[in-house]
RNA sequence: CGGGGCGUAGCGCAGCCUGGUAGCGCACAUGGUUCGGGACCAUGGGGUCGAAGGUUCAAAUCCUUUCGCCCCGACCA
């Protein structure tokens, strides 16, 4: 491709709405352009790189087994409808009605519509199992749009849903969508790692995320610096961590005038903020209605909200939203906040108590006496209280692994692909049956599988970038190579053109920067746009016969003979595992 | 949805407080000089000042309403 025939729009100055670093070199790169909050239009070198990815995912998928079809955006209201999603969905869902008034929406996701499919034609456990994905644009009206393509309202994803005869066979499915993952996500020249995860409200059991690496992601992962352990902070844990070893005495009851705060009543007691427990009052919102909760953790831990809310469904029904709740709420249960504690709630057999496991391996601890002004020391769990103990705290850098006892490590990461093992949420509502070998029917094993396409395109600049502009992997860089003749002699462009031909007919995608600019101008949209591979033909090397070869992501250049020039590029090719087509 | 900020030429901005009919840099066009890390000189084209309504002799500027965008938070299969 010559530059000057491509319409690669690159801009100097960076486009005000934008923060993100892939959000900034996307605009500024010619790659893609804003047409509303949280919706772009791909251009050329964009949507190369998009399909590039896709290409990568699609090959992964079949290889797989898995088959692609295509399914519409635009829905009927009743598919939702069936599985109670038209009204949970809530404002995410993009409604809309056509002439008649018959009421629609936009997919953000296609679990009725794949069942629906597949429950029309699928009778017998012969039929099964069936992987069926599709690369399509979903649509969801996201409170907060952000970060370019990080967070869209209309993003690329590929979207697999497997059918099983049994729970057994769905983990098989879903174990061989996570091999394919890997290989997708290390095809593709991404740092990331598979992490344990939570379900959310997708309503299934078993889930991992594919995180990639960054230090923009959203997301927080704890990952194991010596064995394969890696999780979402969201449902991160570690081994039982070193115990307060405090004398087993009995508790006490110590005035604490106006000392509220764990760091106030550490210092005032002279204890270290580890030998306290500190309370966390939460109003819990479930289906059935309001309740309210307290839980424990140690003084020096935090607990983690979705962890809470994970402990807090598992005894009286799913909780739909939790809140911290006020003093007045607090007040109905008899307690005084900053000094509430564990001891004597009995008479509040409405009130949720619960308690970080690691509080029951201590031998006492300050906590509230839930009378204002005063707080008990050496209260052991088990023996003063009895919370249930559950695992709500947030896993810190240097905690150990629960797998190896290694060191934890944190990081962030943004989330590329999603695999779950659904069971039978959806085709149980949804009637979605075969019969077995026994002639008895069975609801259909499901499991989903998302990769966010057009996500990972900002997510591989989000890992990969420089002060100067973008640094693609080859496998999916819009142009593997670059050629640029450094000055207007026309020996400079015949050769840098005979260079250019000689790669095109290779198969190697290049990009041939026959601009009138001075060549300070082609080296900085080179290093912007992040082509893997730049050839500069100068005039001071050709009279050696030789061309300057550069990769994007190293210091220096090398010499090279001209005759050498094109095999050593496609050798460079080759070992990143791109697969060249020859024209014929 | 709560908090904050911003809409003036393709991009980045000034002008607004104190009303008088729009300016700078980049980009673009033409000519010339330059030519290995975003050159320089000269000339030129380009704007319903987000939209609507109001006040006024006069509105980018003051008032009201409204739309859009960004950031933080809530939310996020």
């Amino acid at each position: 491709m010559r530059y000057t025939q491509a319409f690669i729009p690159t801009l100097k100055e960076v486009p005000k709405d934008a923060t993100t670093p892939s959000h900034v070199l996307l605009l500024r790169g010619g790659f893609v352009r804003m047409v509303g909050a949280g919706i772009y239009e791909m251009l050329p070198l964009g949507l190369r790189v998009l399909h590039k990815i896709a290409g990568i995912v699609r090959e992964e998928m079949n290889r797989a087994g898995a088959q692609e079809v295509l399914m519409p955006a635009l829905l009927p209201r009743e598919y939702f409808e069936e599985t109670g999603r038209w009204d949970v969905y809530g404002d995410v869902l993009l409604r809309l009605k056509d002439r008649k008034g018959g009421e629609y929406h936009l997919g953000p996701t296609h679990e009725e519509i794949i069942t629906d499919m597949v429950r029309r034609d699928v009778r017998s456990y012969r039929q099964l199992p069936q992987n069926l994905y599709q690369i399509q644009m979903k649509f969801r009206d996201e409170a907060r749009p952000r970060a370019g393509l990080l967070r869209c309202r209309e993003f690329m994803m590929k979207d697999a849903y497997s059918f099983d005869v049994s729970e057994e066979k769905a983990f098989e499915s879903y174990r061989t969508m996570r091999d394919a993952y890997h290989r997708i996500f290390q095809r593709l020249g991404l740092d990331y790692r598979l992490v344990e995860a939570d379900s959310g409200a997708i309503g299934g059991k078993t889930s991992a995320e594919f995180q990639v690496l960054a230090q923009t992601g959203e997301d927080a992962i704890v990952a194991c610096g010596a064995c394969e352990y890696a999780a979402n902070v969201e449902v991160a844990t570690s081994v039982e961590p070193a115990r307060h070893e405090g004398a087993v005495q009995a508790s006490e009851r110590v005035a604490t005038p106006g000392k509220k705060t764990i760091d106030e009543v550490a210092a005032f007691l002279g204890v270290p903020s580890a030998a306290t427990m500190k309370a966390l009052f939460f109003r819990v919102i479930r289906d059935a209605g309001v309740t309210h909760a307290l839980v424990f953790v140690r003084g020096d831990d935090e607990a983690h909200e979705v962890k809470v809310q994970n402990a807090l469904s598992r005894d009286r029904g799913a909780v739909r939203e939790i809140v911290l709740g006020t003093a007045e709420e607090a007040a109905r249960y008899g307690l005084v906040t900053g000094y509430i504690g564990p001891v004597g709630l009995a008479a509040h057999p409405d009130l949720e108590v619960l308690a970080d496991r690691r509080l029951a391996s201590g031998a006492g601890f300050v906590a509230g006496a839930n009378e204002e002004g005063f707080h008990l020391t050496n209260v052991v769990v088990g023996r003063d209280a009895a919370p249930r103990l559950v695992d709500v705290r947030t896993v810190r850098d240097g905690d150990a692994c629960p797998r190896c006892g290694g060191r934890l490590g944190t990081y962030r990461g943004i989330e590329g692909g999603h695999i779950f093992v659904l069971g039978t949420h959806y085709s149980a509502k949804m009637n979605c049956t075969f019969l077995d070998e026994d002639g008895k029917e069975k609801p259909v094993v499901m499991g989903c599988y998302g990769i966010g396409v057009s996500r990972l395109v900002a997510t591989a600049i989000e890992q990969s970038h420089d002060q100067d502009g973008i640094l693609w992997p080859l496998a999916i860089a819009p142009y593997h190579v670059v050629v640029v003749p450094a000055g207007k002699e026309p020996e400079l462009l015949e050769t840098a053109a005979r260079l250019h031909d000689e790669l095109e007919r290779a198969g190697v995608e290049v990009l041939l920067d026959d601009r009138d600019e001075r060549p300070g101008v082609k080296f900085k949209d080179a290093d912007l746009l992040g082509v893997p591979l730049r050839v500069v033909v100068g005039k001071r090397g050709l009279a050696e016969g030789k061309l300057e070869l550069k990769a994007r992501n190293e210091k220096d250049a090398s010499m090279v003979p001209i005759a050498e020039v094109a095999s050593r590029l496609l050798e460079r090719i080759r070992e990143a595992g791109v697969r060249l087509v020859p024209m014929a």
